[in-house]
DNA sequence: AGTAGATTGACAGCATACTCACAATGTGGA
DNA sequence: TCCACATTGTGAGTATGCTGTCAATCTACT
């Protein structure tokens, strides 16, 4: 089924890198959530505990910079995480502006509990593909998502995490 | 900089499939939005007209199929590009629930101008990468993309675009 | 013919993901 | 000191992306 010349196809969708990626994520996030359907965790809302629990005390903005996640948008996945007590928000004592971030005991439980489900999910979204090609396209991506960090509109940076433990009491 | 064993660290969100793919899809929507900025058009937006221009008279269910889009979503999608006067709805004669789908005059303008804008998109997501491993990329990708297509709640159904062909007046 | 079940589009609701704007607060330079 | 500027959290607004449900309609089976 030739198409015509000059006309324009699926072929300019279907084969475009973009169409790919948002596919990608797609498939990702409704095998993360099918198997972690359990636990009512999203994978971002799993992100922003392990992050937190990676550095207790982090606030808001520090923490949108270490999963790269959008400032506005973390502010609703924070809400919905403290609704769940999964964590809990104290104002610093230093700066009247910012909201310490502190995993609850049922949050590191929770994250505890979660592990091996993620761990499943993560593994299945590169079942379909041979040892050797999951590591290949995970090499390959991890570059790519490296090397255009700061196309994104909130570029990744982890170091941002360490900030204040400098300011912390 | 070592970590504890037996801890949890942002490693487990860092190398993780579901956090490069999520990281991916928001750095190439970044691009696409800044290199399209001047047509106002989303990457939803683009697929659905590519996919009314392949298949006029493709109605909301079908369109949904051939972009692997949630029905629900594409409802949204459809009334801002018909509030923009790029896409017609009209009601089927053979079937009263259906309302099938046209590009107008400017909608089939607009796509012919934003192919360099889109192209360009397309190979700044990939730029970074060397020509050979940006088609080893996209080939395990496509594959990966393929092979998992049931995973996602909407899987693609590219052929479900002709059953239209039968029926159409 | 008539009805059970499927399909279609629409709607409500929740969760990302971004924009811009705003008040409260903090910081550094004149 | 005081004032311009930056930062922090928050809010409104838009756009995906999913879950449901619903009425209208169509299809297939009896």
């Amino acid at each position: 089924m030739p198409s015509k010349p000059n006309s324009i196809t699926m072929d300019a969708v279907y084969t475009a890198p973009g169409y790919l990626f948002r596919r990608m994520q797609q498939i990702a996030v409704a095998i993360f959530v099918e198997e972690c359907r359990a636990f009512d965790l999203t994978p971002v809302q799993y992100a922003a505990l392990i992050a937190i629990h990676t550095h207790p005390g982090i606030d808001a903005t520090r923490l949108s910079a270490v999963i790269a996640f959008d400032r506005s948008t973390l502010g609703n996945v924070i809400e919905r995480l403290e609704a769940k007590k999964l964590i809990e928000r104290k104002p610093s004592t230093e700066d009247k502006r910012v909201k310490l971030l502190y995993l609850t005991r049922a949050g590191a439980a929770l994250l505890r509990d979660i592990t091996p489900s993620v761990d499943r999910a993560q593994a299945r979204m590169l079942q379909p593909l041979k040892p050797a090609d999951r590591k290949a396209l995970m090499a390959l991506l991890s570059q790519l998502v490296d090397l255009n960090n700061e196309a994104s509109r909130v570029p990744l940076r982890a170091e941002d995490a360490l900030e204040h433990l400098g300011k912390a009491g």
